[in-house]
DNA sequence: TATGAATGAGAATTCATTCAT
DNA sequence: GATGAATGAATTCTCATTCAT
């Protein structure tokens, strides 16, 4: 599997052949097929192995005390993960805009970004975001983004302290309205 | 073109097979050896082109007078041309991971990203950011993460709104720095 | 023609595509079904004008006064299609041993051997040679091999010299049988 | 590897399909590509094998006691190893005016030429010829030519009797010059 | 006379997969 | 648990040929 992961983020899903795999895993073609009934499966194996480990990395977030500290954790872990697991990452986005793929994955995969939106938008409620919906997507859009770039070049971005400005920008508790009024 | 621009978008470069491009185009599979020299020159013809079109997507962004104003049209701009291209985009966020695709696109492709990088962070510079490397990478990422999310749904996602609240928070003259010292 | 048969000897028959014989004669593939019903026909057509003229080159071989100058003669004509035609004797030397091909020439093409073949055994019992059948043949291999040599190397290789050589040791009257029993 | 070379024997190397080699095998075609990258690693397998079995038909010329019995042993050797592999003789005698089939097939190919035809000329200049270069020429464009001939048409050439008048004719020492003077 | 767009058939090659061992 | 021989289908690509212009 890890094998096949690095193959798959690096040359794509279809783009990754049984002997490729096989050559990189240093084992027979014949052997995979004791393993994983084929391509799809070995991916959904993957899928499966990955989402359990990430959601641990994200099992926490939802124990701390404020929703600011909350967003912190949430913001964190999600930087925490796909340093962790960087192929995995790059592998989910290059396929989840190919809807065939997606749909041979489970129903689980694709509604973590709901999930994830969800949250967000309920963090940024409980501190009082003036429109948390829009915001909320505005945030999780610069996670997925800087996720994306540092898994572009892991050895040269900065991905702690893009993190670090994205906290001190938008997981801070906002002002109450009026406040903006003073002249 | 248009055509492999469209499958290739939806199943891929690798998942999308020279049948299905005769087919989706009305042509004989022989038809496309008369104009490429196969799957990967019709991909390369695809990023000459776009890479044309998009720049002109861009062009005007240096002309305006202000940083401020240079940033919201450099923002509105990137937002344009993926609602005016979704495919091209989403074919790019796909690929841009696999190096042995893009070493074969030409050099001008994968340039990009460090060329709107260095224009954000100057603009950010303009405008007294006190971080202005990281926050540059910040912005970026937000908007390539907002761009992926409408490329997604591009029938739900709120491309505007996001963008509108991007500039709000990102594209302002920041504060002197003595200013946020008061209580 | 002229084209097609320097691709022809080069690359083979079945080694030469239409694209390479209209790109080497610098006109469009379609033109040349203008001229010629398809490949074997272009190569029917090489072959009748090449007989003609070989059977020039061999016209006057039957005039000369004796036996010995009639096989100088011959053997020096033999030389002399060669030198003037290596690309059709090469092509022909290639596609000599591929009975489908040689069977779509028309009756003519391969008959000729039989005929020099003949021709040298008459010339050669003229001049009371032993075994004309075997000494025949062994004049035609020494001609056909020799034509070969040439053809693969013009420049290097000393025809005629081999040839000269060849009419001293052959072509000669050959003693009484009584005269070699002598000492 | 005997199918194949039955093949490109009478069909040629370009005119032999992988489909017909693997019919002609009795095994599919996707197997074929276990064995060799293609049709032209086949075609090298074959030269390789059937270089070192032909080195073998040569192999103890060299240790006759005579020139004379060395260039009879050279020339009966020549003839046995085309009687033997008349299909291996066939196809070389096809590929080797195309230059660019040769030169895929390694060094060795080729120069057996140079290397027999200096054998011939060292044993006839062992043999007092008056011009061994030339002469050597002669004997070796004998042996190719009729080794054709008889490829063409094993059944009927009476390759053996031709390989005894050229013996007889050539094989034997040279009369010092001064006895040709003799009346 | 000449072109180039177009095609269908076939060639070369890769692929995922099976299976006896 | 592991291999490698084997396959059939699919994929990429080439070819000879046609035809409207």
């Amino acid at each position: 599997m890890d094998a096949a992961l690095v193959l798959f983020a690096r040359h794509g899903f279809a783009g990754t052949s049984i002997r490729m795999l096989a050559e990189e895993a240093g084992v027979s073609q014949g052997l995979l097929y004791n393993y994983y009934e084929g391509k799809e499966e070995l991916l959904h194996a993957i899928f499966e192995r990955s989402i359990e480990e990430i959601q641990e990395d994200f099992a926490d977030a939802s124990e701390a005390p404020s929703p600011e500290e909350a967003l912190t954790v949430l913001i964190r872990s999600a930087f925490d993960t796909v340093r962790a697991r960087p192929d995995f990452w790059s592998l989910w986005y290059q396929l989840r805009a190919q809807p065939d793929v997606v749909a041979g994955l489970g129903e689980r995969v694709g509604e973590w970004a709901e999930t994830i939106l969800a949250n967000i938008e309920a963090l940024l409620t409980g501190l009082g975001s003036p429109d948390p919906a829009v915001r909320a997507r505005l945030v999780f859009a610069t996670i997925d983004g800087a996720a994306q770039h540092y898994v572009l070049d892991p050895a040269n971005y900065p991905l702690d302290r893009v993190g670090d400005e994205l906290i001190e920008l938008l997981a801070r508790p906002n002002p109450p309205p009026h406040a903006e009024a003073s002249p």
